[in-house]
DNA sequence: CGAGACATTGATGTCTGTCAAGCTGTGTGG
DNA sequence: CCACACAGCTTGACAGACATCAATGTCTCG
């Protein structure tokens, strides 16, 4: 480990690294979107459940795409109390940097395929490629809005509210045939909306309690009335 | 009011509105990075204390440099609850947008000066100019910078912590002579920090008690122990 | 110098955290 | 295929940090 350099740093223990470039659906693909233009390198790799993908101030060597699964990035204090910046579902991409490390540690939720391609060759292709350099500012400048909705939810809505806005993000974002199937724990949920996983679990069971949803599993959540659970956050 | 369209919505109620270009100072200075290349044209206008610059979901068609004077970015729930998601000071750019709208309001905080220049000026320099595209990039990516590490304060840290968190900052963004004349009130820090006012003024109250800080008037403050205060903060 | 906005301080309340016990369901191995 | 084991979840009792409500103090500026 030791002798093992930070710029040489392999990627992160993977379960199959295969090292092909693959080609990239043109459809909604917002890596694609970029790679499409200037013919990147782009590889995929897979994280086992709760691998790290890499850590905060990490060198910023590469810039992910789920595939499949789900990733966590976030912030530790000292003393390990820890914040979720956001989740990352299929599609989304994450890892993206303008300086030169990571400003959060990022881990797979679980078993995950992502896609990636280097840095230095999208920070090369938006020299000469206007559309790349506005697309990396776009995609930075729309996580600056989620993280924007989210200090005004982490500092002034209460413990329901946060649950209620959390329930309608991911349904918005992984809902099928209207159900969700959370690939979180309850500790993660807590630790994204600045609670317990107590509270959390409290005010799930409260709104399975007046009907606003139903369980089929914990993780199995379906949204019986999303206007009054619009109506329950602020 | 009703006859004023948007698109050509006069910048809001300005003491004073210099339409006149003015040079801009070259060195250590953000918004002159931009402009310096692309000879746009920068004007300036001043605000009242607590006059607004733009509304939440307004459209974006300015980009602000504060002169002289402070602002506030916050967005509200609709019962009134504020969060500030940051305060921009001397030097500092605001209300760059990749989008068309604006996502926080901004108000003076005092009497306040700015530079403005069109979005849509900057948006086609950036279509020429890979350095402008560039820089309307990593500002954003600050921006971003900023908001994760004011998750981690709202979401995980207790009164205490956050109040040395922001004393910090403030140390370091507005320090002459190893004294700070914050703008800002009591219920602003409040709102920026995700507490009531009470909380701050006990919390400083404190900790000029513990000899970690001392007041000249509620808003002049001095830090006696920066070392102490960064143990505070996590 | 006076008035009003702003800040401090105190008393009390409450929401959420903490600690603890038990339950569920998922995956594994006999 | 069933049963066990364990991680994850729920629920309860209690505690505590911060909010709320209220009164007093102080600085600023007009």
């Amino acid at each position: 480990m030791l002798t093992q350099s930070l710029n040489t740093k392999a990627i992160n223990t993977p379960i199959s690294g295969s090292k092909v470039a693959v080609s990239i659906d043109p459809v909604a693909d917002r890596l694609g979107a970029i790679t499409g233009h200037a013919g990147l390198v782009v590889t995929e790799f897979s994280y086992r459940k709760d691998e790290e993908i890499y850590g905060e101030d990490e060198p910023a060597e590469y810039v992910y795409q789920v595939v499949t699964g789900a990733v966590r990035s976030y912030k530790l204090l000292s003393d390990g109390r820890r914040q979720i910046g956001a989740f990352h579902l299929p599609g989304d991409v994450f890892g993206l940097e303008s300086g030169a490390s990571h400003r959060l540690a990022a881990e797979a939720i679980i078993d995950t395929t992502v896609r990636l391609v280097k840095r230095a060759s999208l920070e090369k292709a938006s020299g000469t490629d206007v559309q790349v350099a506005r697309k990396l500012w776009t995609m930075t400048a729309s996580e600056l809005r989620h993280a924007e909705n989210h200090m005004l939810l982490l500092g002034r809505k209460t413990a329901m509210e946060r649950v209620a806005t959390f329930l309608l993000e991911m349904d918005r974002r992984l809902a099928v045939a209207g159900m969700m199937a959370l690939p979180m724990c309850r500790r993660d949920i807590g630790d994204y909306l600045g609670l317990t996983l107590e509270t959390v679990s409290r005010a799930l069971s409260q709104l399975q309690a007046q009907g606003i949803l139903g369980f089929s599993g914990a993780r199995q959540i379906v949204l019986r009335n999303r206007q009054r659970l619009h109506n329950l956050d602020a």
